[in-house]
DNA sequence: AGGCTGTAAGTAATTACTTACTTACAAATT
DNA sequence: AATTTGTAAGTAAGTAATTACTTACAGCCT
């Protein structure tokens, strides 16, 4: 009975720990990333972010010794968990069947940024802003699909399937395509009466890709 | 005599006016360009502006009521001489070149962004800082350019010479293509060794886009 | 007792913006 | 021709608010 009753308290606590409060740390980690990612690393005071974690603001300083280190945490962490797109290249790369490949690629990229758009917006706030680690950032993403892509491409050239275009450059024609709607969506709010349809864009995005990088022996 | 001396006497006067102090209202824009395209709104300090301007601080403020009124003042400017990319389109639209269309659209945009980064970067930071005149900046270029295009596309649907693709669609990928090569270039400087050709590029994107829309029917 | 978590109050610096005043120069008036 | 007036350009100094960051202290748990 008592013990039973202790564990309860116990529970209700950790529950109400961990409902209301948490963690302090990753209350003001979520504060920030949602808040950098809207205003940028200068539009942000570290009061709204004590205000948004419902923290007191000297803890922040006690987590993080700067404001500029609480933006590189985040931005670390962003990188971190990313899963990246190599999964729907790597699932379906063997098939060689490459409608399905580019399809998955753009898929994946819509549905992630759709998701959770402060990753783009942290993206670029971290470019423009010029902080650190935003070559980082870049090399991660950027760097690293175009060579995935442009890797598989130079694949499919080999296999006598594809033109023998610079694989970099039609990596970058067909990326620059999903990005950039992704850009125009979640920067610029493209709201208004352009509802999107996701299908039938991405269909067409990899209709005039592969149409346009095969080899043209039926 | 006198009125010569006069006259020459009010032109040195204006000449050192125009040489060494300029417009201070000119000057005081291009260095509110300057600043704001490199670090933001949020990241500019009128002080800053003051110093680039070599114009003391308060004359900023007897010109432009606020900082706000500033930033909107170089927007507007930027969006109003800017000359567009309707010319490049215009130019060849009847000779119904395909490749010379596209070849000059994407020529001429690589060129017009290489020759003044700050536009883009302006671009970007009032759409990720929600200026209030970030829609227009949208809606006279990005809207305005898929618009001439998807309208060719449509044309040339009619002609028979291109895929019954959704020409809006269509046309975000030409220009995806493009504007996300620019903004990898401006915004994320890549720089190191990828020194892009920028003839084979667009070469690429072109091939890609023209053999991927054109009906198959030679 | 001592090490966490939390907080209220404060600090020095910086911010956008103002004030009160001077200078320069041309048009209007005498 | 000389003097007044009007107007814009310029400046040094200041203001009130906000900024990132600190300190000193209080409870709490083991």
């Amino acid at each position: 009975m008592s013990t039973d009753k202790a564990i309860e308290k116990a529970d209700a606590t950790a529950r109400e720990t961990a409902k209301e409060k948490v963690n302090t740390h990753d209350r003001i980690i979520e504060a920030a990333i949602k808040l950098f990612s809207e205003k940028g690393f200068n539009g942000t005071t570290t009061k709204e972010i004590a205000e948004t974690a419902e923290v007191n603001e000297a803890l922040i300083f006690r987590h993080f010794s700067t404001k500029r280190d609480l933006y590189g945490a985040i931005i670390e962490k962003k990188i971190s968990e990313e899963p990246g797109i190599e999964l729907s290249l790597e699932a379906h790369r063997d098939s060689k069947d490459d409608r399905l490949v580019f399809t998955a690629i753009a898929s994946r990229m819509f549905e992630k940024c759709g998701r959770d758009p402060s990753f783009m917006r942290l993206l670029h706030f971290s470019a423009l802003e010029g902080h650190d680690l935003s070559d980082m950032f870049f090399d991660t993403y950027v760097e690293y699909i175009n060579m995935l892509i442009s890797d598989y491409i130079d694949t499919r050239i080999k296999d006598g399937e594809f033109k023998k275009l610079n694989p970099l450059y039609s990596s970058k024609a067909f990326i620059g395509m999903v990005v950039n709607q992704i850009i125009v969506q979640e920067l610029f709010g493209e709201k208004k009466k352009n509802k999107t349809d996701y299908k039938e864009l991405t269909e067409t995005f990899v209709e005039i890709f592969l149409e346009g990088i095969k080899s043209g022996k039926p």
